[in-house]
DNA sequence: TGTACATCAGTGAACGCGCGTTCACTGATGTAC
DNA sequence: TGTACATCAGTGAACGCGCGTTCACTGATGTAC
């Protein structure tokens, strides 16, 4: 076909989604290339073209993910507020479509364990989530910033532990819970002033 | 040899400690039998007599983490209260060392993906964490079972953000943070009487 | 007391399979002359 | 205008490897007679 101009981008980019989601479905490490190339629509060998290897793939793939959540972190931060954020993370919606959601609570414990590049890539995109929360925390609290990496850390371990449990009414329970704490933490905050 | 009595418990017991701190420090799909049984001090073959299948194994061994898990609970909420134990799991020790530490930071998205009966093992067994910390929280207060389990996760959330980045400097300021957001829970849930 | 056999935890090689990765090849198009 | 060649995204088979699992066998001991 020769193919039209794009059309190489655009099977990067469908790797990626595809990758993407597989990863935050199953893991990173009980995902195999097979499955994400199929899901993207080519076959095995269109890989490596792409990708040097599934490390980078792994990489690239949860850059875009967390990108991704930033621009829907803010749009909801812009609607919604603070609260809005804490309710759409805590949903239920939230806790059954883990490939389409935050890649933290699905794959923290993975990223722990990737190559120093990829934690690092992470790592700028945490802290830039903290300081998008942070910007709605009141002006006059102290340590915004510490605020909202708690108040994520709060929402990321509660969906984390809603997923495990194996009953339904338990885990709305604990995401129940877990709003309940973080709207705390929220008024918390803005009742400590510096 | 015939060996003595208890030979066989024992060998069992070797797999389970082996193939607990294996999959905390590695993931469970990243760990692979044949290094657990070396880890044992056995070989490959060695292991069915002892298991029927890894999802056994995984579950047998879980199980055996998070008892030893709420025995540590226990003995530091008894000697330090709530305040220890938040100490002690939000340190650079407990961070620094997942192999020998909570096996829900660990492995809590992988534990979400296993079978039902796995889960439901899990779901128990953190149902009685938040017991065993809802009743350090002061009688009075309401919900004390949910303000527990918001606690635990708020603690979870925290030391696995704490694990992923790369650097320790922001790693040491995120458990801090972490500290601050749980001990502002536990207060919170002191002062808010029924 | 001596000997044949049962017991049993463990050994180590092998099974089929899917993994990440490589590579010779395809086939439609654009380019050179 | 016609033709030979370069380009390039992708195909699909194959590579070696480690996975979970199976199985024939070992060898020290206890038991039966």
């Amino acid at each position: 076909m020769r193919y039209e101009k794009g059309h190489r981008d655009a099977s990067r980019e469908r790797i990626l989604q595809a990758a993407s989601e597989r990863f935050r479905a199953d893991g990173i490490a009980a995902s195999g290339l097979a499955r994400v190339m199929k899901d993207a629509g080519l076959t095995n060998g269109a890989f490596y073209p792409h990708f040097e290897s599934k490390a980078e793939l792994v990489r690239e793939s949860l850059v875009a993910a967390l990108d991704a959540q930033a621009g829907q972190m803010r749009q909801i931060l812009a609607a919604d507020g603070l609260e809005g954020l804490i309710a759409a993370y805590l949903s239920p919606k939230h806790r059954d479509n883990p490939q389409d959601g935050c890649a933290t609570s699905a794959l923290a414990a993975e990223i722990a364990r990737e190559p120093l590049e990829t934690r690092s890539a992470y790592t700028g995109r945490v802290a830039a989530f903290a300081e998008l929360v942070a910007a709605y925390l009141p002006p006059h609290a102290s340590d915004r910033e510490a605020a909202a990496t708690a108040l994520l850390a709060t929402c990321i371990g509660t969906l984390q532990i809603a997923r495990a449990v194996d009953s339904t009414e338990m885990s709305d329970r604990i995401l129940a819970a877990g709003q309940e704490a973080a709207l705390t933490l929220l008024r918390t905050s803005a009742s400590s002033a510096t």
